[in-house]
DNA sequence: GAGTGGTCTAGACCACTGC
DNA sequence: CAGTGGTCTAGACCACTCG
């Protein structure tokens, strides 16, 4: 049975099934790391032929909501999975090498959203949230201090401690006990200059070059739950970029 | 007729297909900004569905070789389109707000690759190599110092009269001149230090945070064919990146 | 072998463009 | 109106995974 609306506004049947999982993933049907049904299932369940069900999830893979994986199943994507890892932190050494990094938390504190705070995480000034700085090693050297912004609702309950126990990345954290899915983030690069407090977090000269990553990252609906300044030095690493 | 190879090393028939549109496009059968023929008629061609056809071209598509548009055709994709321009440039304004740019060449010679341009540009040490340096104003102001390496067998005959008289971008000019369509870029970002000739051409103190961008460009079969490097300043601008 | 996603086909119809 | 890409279907078969 299909059912396309009418001229202007058109939108592909696809289109409507891809609103559909997006919505039945929101709403929390299928968690993070496992199996949604089958194309077949799904096709039964929206009345459509696989073919439509398959470019619906075609899109959501593309996006990353779902990973596919032939002859076991489509997943719904998580921030667990080792594949995911690096799909956020840009970061490499100057001979192209990967290195495994570690964060080091530093301090979490319950604030009020400030003017630029509330504007980047979509609230209203004076809102909760939580600020959290860390630190970023490779090799055991400093070489990220991030100061990260997060809405206090959402992350409810978020202290140093369980940043310091966690031993994954911290999209994996938000996702398991937030239960808050980072799908794509924004950032905006400049150098500046070392101040005093990056200077002795990173161990390089106050006033040397530091490389400003600015990030937003959303979640379902374009949500904007993270705001993150992170000072990358980049004596030894380089961010990397795919252009295309 | 299908044909597809067997188990190990299999390659579906559309991604044959896509290899032998892409060899029809490198080989100039279609020029830059032309249609290509109809779905229907490459299926024809190919020996395969329209479906199978469509498949191949999606993926071409999606990797920015073709440019489809419904209900006139699928076009080869030029740098001369209008919509290409800001593809490899990721800089705008702190607001947000983009500003066209100016390039302003300043200096342009042949010379022997080195060591580095060697490897960049996969090329033989002490091969010919062209050397063009230039500035990019936005509103009138120094933004941007490049200094770009070029396969001197690519590009011979390239002078700084032509890139001063081309008023569009550098790629719509190596495409047009010379034949060479830019498909993808890497590039590497660090902070660094201004150096004199930096702070000269850029208008800001010596020593002061400068983005360093470092681009390889490749075009068909991979082929690197430019390299690049860039001091950005980003007091007024920044480079702008999208994670998904 | 059963179940999953992946490929391929043939055919119908729709939306958009331009003559 | 004809021609293009875009959507949707139904059905066949293939490649991969796992019990």
């Amino acid at each position: 049975m299909v059912m396309v609306s009418e001229s202007p506004t058109f939108s592909p049947l696809y289109r409507q099934i891809k609103g559909l999982i997006l919505q039945a993933l929101d709403g929390g049907e299928w968690r993070p790391g496992e199996v949604i049904p089958s194309e077949a299932e799904l096709a039964v369940r929206f009345g459509v032929s696989q073919g439509t069900v398959r470019k619906a999830v075609d899109e959501l893979a593309a996006e990353n909501y779902l990973l596919r994986r032939q002859g076991k199943g489509t997943f719904v994507a998580s921030h667990n999975d080792p594949r995911a890892f690096f799909r956020f932190l840009r970061l490499q050494k100057l001979n192209g090498d990967f290195e495994p990094s570690r964060s080091v938390p530093l301090e979490c504190w319950r604030a009020k959203a400030g003017q630029e705070a509330a504007r980047m995480l979509r609230i209203q000034l004076a809102d909760p949230i939580i600020i959290v700085r860390r630190v970023l090693q490779f090799s055991g050297k400093p070489v990220v201090l991030d100061e990260i912004y997060l809405r206090g609702d959402i992350f409810a309950g978020l202290t140093l401690d369980t940043l310091t126990e966690w031993k994954d990345s911290i999209y994996s954290l938000f996702e398991t006990r937030f239960g808050v899915r980072m799908i794509r983030a924004e950032e905006r690069l400049r150098a500046v200059a070392a101040d005093r407090a990056a200077s002795d977090m990173l161990n390089v000269p106050e006033g040397s070059p530091l490389l400003s990553v600015e990030r937003v990252s959303y979640s379902y609906g374009d949500k904007p739950v993270e705001w993150r300044r992170g000072l990358y030095s980049t004596v030894e690493h380089c961010y990397v970029n795919e252009l295309s």
